[in-house]
DNA sequence: CTAATAAGTTGTCGCTGTCAACATGCTGAA
DNA sequence: TTCAGCATGTTGACAGCGACAACTTATTAG
């Protein structure tokens, strides 16, 4: 629809996140070129640097976004089964899992040269903390509850963690010959109750 | 097959390797390249070319090694506690998190753009079966001594592989805060120890 | 000894990210 | 209304990259 009518653009930033996401998708990430995006947007190869100063600012931008939209998610699955923390946590992963995979382009980005970018960026840092927080809360939530283990919830945490992004990450690179999206959520449904499972005291 | 004889330079597609991992390691998987890989080794643009086809080739050529490293060493601790098969998959999984932490260049490039290669390196898709398999056999094991629950052992298998993946993964990237491998460990073992405690029936 | 061949070099191409300089059109203050 | 300033888009350039072709050199087989 908006292709360039006019010399200004309107809303070329934007448009640029799409289509890096829509490249990401159909080819993959490390194809990715400022100027082809440029190609397919009918601009000029340098137009790109209007709005960000160079390739990686532009992969900030969609992690942070990616970030944002996760933690939306996993708020929201972490207020179901508030009395239930087992239930609570299997929801969180669940969600995260199905975030994962649902929008792959965005949690490519988010956790490709993850090393690299690391304290460059305090807002991105900040948005992909308060995801974690998210989960965080649950595990405090169910030991406090005396249903979990004790011990250092943060430790808890990142294995929480480290299952679902495992799930997500093998899962996106087709890792797993799944057949549909029912097989799947089966799995991340397995996945999250075996960790919860394992963290229930007793 | 291999030309370790000493033709000209000795054996440079040796040498062409060790630098790609060590780059890796030092600098990022991004920014490696073939040109700048010749010119740390004193030889022109090209040589390289004289021992893999493309850029691709060399990473499928690291790759490869990498999993018959990680293959043998899960054979190893495979090895231990044949007849607890709960200990056994718990080996099984820190010896995956310490090997893919010990030889972070190689996982990395394990895992980096597993999903282009599917299909086009039948090898490589061997051999990191094998690594799998061993995972598998372990639940297996563990099943047919009635000790885990029933249910498709792939899928058992599957959640077992995330996890050590999501660690590893994220271990790598540095996204856990661990002041020491020993706090590494610590997590490597309690992330294991979940998800077999999971597995356990009842 | 010599010819074939493996291994390394030089030159080139198109692509990329990025910088500098320039062009254009929108907007707010006069 | 006008016009200056600024945001935005364009053109041109440069070095680095992967990859191909053509050439050179060293090693080994016969």
């Amino acid at each position: 629809m908006s292709k360039k009518d006019t010399y200004h653009h309107g809303d070329l930033r934007q448009q640029i996140i799409d289509e890096a996401l829509t490249w990401i998708e159909g080819e993959s990430i490390v194809s990715l070129s400022l100027r082809g995006i440029a190609r397919r947007l009918g601009v000029s190869h340098n137009a790109p640097y209007r709005h960000f100063p160079d390739k990686e600012s532009l992969l900030v931008a969609i992690a942070e976004t990616g970030f944002q939209k996760l933690c939306r998610a996993l708020q929201q699955a972490s207020k179901s089964n508030l009395e239930e923390p087992q239930k609570r946590l299997e929801a969180i992963g669940v969600a995260y899992i199905q975030y994962a995979v649902a929008n792959s382009a965005y949690y490519r980005v988010m956790f490709s040269d993850r090393q690299l970018i690391c304290g460059r960026y305090p807002e991105l840092e900040q948005i992909s903390q308060a995801a974690f927080t998210v989960l965080l809360n649950a595990i405090e939530a169910g030991q406090k509850s005396q249903i979990f283990i004790p011990g250092d919830p943060l430790q808890l945490a990142r294995i929480c963690w480290s299952m679902t992004h495992g799930v997500s990450m093998l899962a996106i690179d087709n890792q797993f010959d799944l057949s549909d999206d029912r097989e799947l959520l089966d799995l991340a449904r397995m996945a999250t109750s075996t960790v919860s499972k394992g963290l229930l005291k007793k």
